[in-house]
DNA sequence: TAGAAGTATTTCAACTTTCAACTACCTCGC
DNA sequence: GCGAGGTAGTTGAAAGTTGAAATACTTCTA
């Protein structure tokens, strides 16, 4: 240990190299974002409700309990509940009682749910094609999963944030 | 010209490589925006009221039009507008008329609100590297910004969307 | 087998964001 | 110097989001 000194260490501020990457990582993907629910928004879906969908449709039978979908999509349980009336009434899903714990529900996706997610998924992948993907090596394809997978494992980390 | 054929081409579905990539970018991402959103939740201010703070610290004068303000901290002048209420409630910003352009306004920072961001500015910073620069090698961070920068610079590209 | 504790989901109230006017002003062309 | 059309910014209502409380179960434990 060194001498005394102050408690608080200097912060760290970011170099022009640092603050390049960071910035333009995140106004990019910011306007891709906006771009892709543009792209979305001729079939009335934004890129949640179409994440919701998407997964819904994956999920065996089309259903899936309302945590579980609300957990792999990425929305709170509050705002999938929210969500799932709009679409309820959009006749694209439909609760169902589950039968084994009936404090629980399903989420079914309709037949009309899964044509309207059939139609809009090749305007969606074409999208990320034409936005995001299409300007990416193999290489960049690659680098980029190796970055984001350390960057989410990193994740749990609890941040000290002084009250 | 070949032979006359459909007009719709096939879908081009994402291959494990680009789906990879492609998902891990966006939740990790999202992730990240959650952790440095709650890492700022303690000074009351969310990502997007922290960039409109930052960039009107940094303008000459800590002064900034409406719409000037609205664009580099990209969010819309009405959202503007409604926080900039919100934050002169909390005396952060006042707004002061522009005397050649009488429609016009400056928002303008008060000594409270700069010190209000200084205080948050170290947090954030860190907050920065913990969840995100930290994992990046210097290499990465190139990387990204090469990436990054042709995913933007092809952004303004119209996706033709069938009504 | 009662009751405490936990879980699944919805609802409520507060807040934020968006959209479409709307007001007020500036600028240009004639 | 007037009117058409554009620009700056605000507003109010509607829609979306959130976190906490409420409801209705289930599960555990003694």
């Amino acid at each position: 240990m060194a001498a005394p000194r102050e408690v608080k260490k200097e912060t760290r501020w970011l170099n022009p190299r640092e603050m390049k990457a960071w910035r333009t990582y995140i106004i990019a993907s910011r306007r891709m974002l906006e771009a892709l629910d543009s792209d979305l928004a001729g079939y009335e879906l934004s890129m949640a409700d179409y994440e919701v969908l998407a997964q819904l449709s994956d999920a065996p039978g089309r259903k899936l309990r309302m945590s579980e979908l609300a957990e792999i999509a990425m929305v709170s349980k509050s705002r999938l509940s929210h969500r799932m009336k709009v679409m309820e009434k959009a006749g694209w899903v439909r609760r169902e009682e589950c039968p084994h714990d009936r404090r629980g529900f399903f989420a079914v996706m309709t037949d009309k749910g899964f044509k309207a997610i059939e139609k809009a998924a090749p305007t969606h992948v074409e999208s990320v094609r034409n936005r995001f993907l299409d300007h990416l090596t193999v290489k960049d394809q690659e680098d980029l999963s190796k970055i984001f997978d350390r960057v989410q494992s990193q994740l749990r980390g609890q941040f000290i944030n002084e009250e």
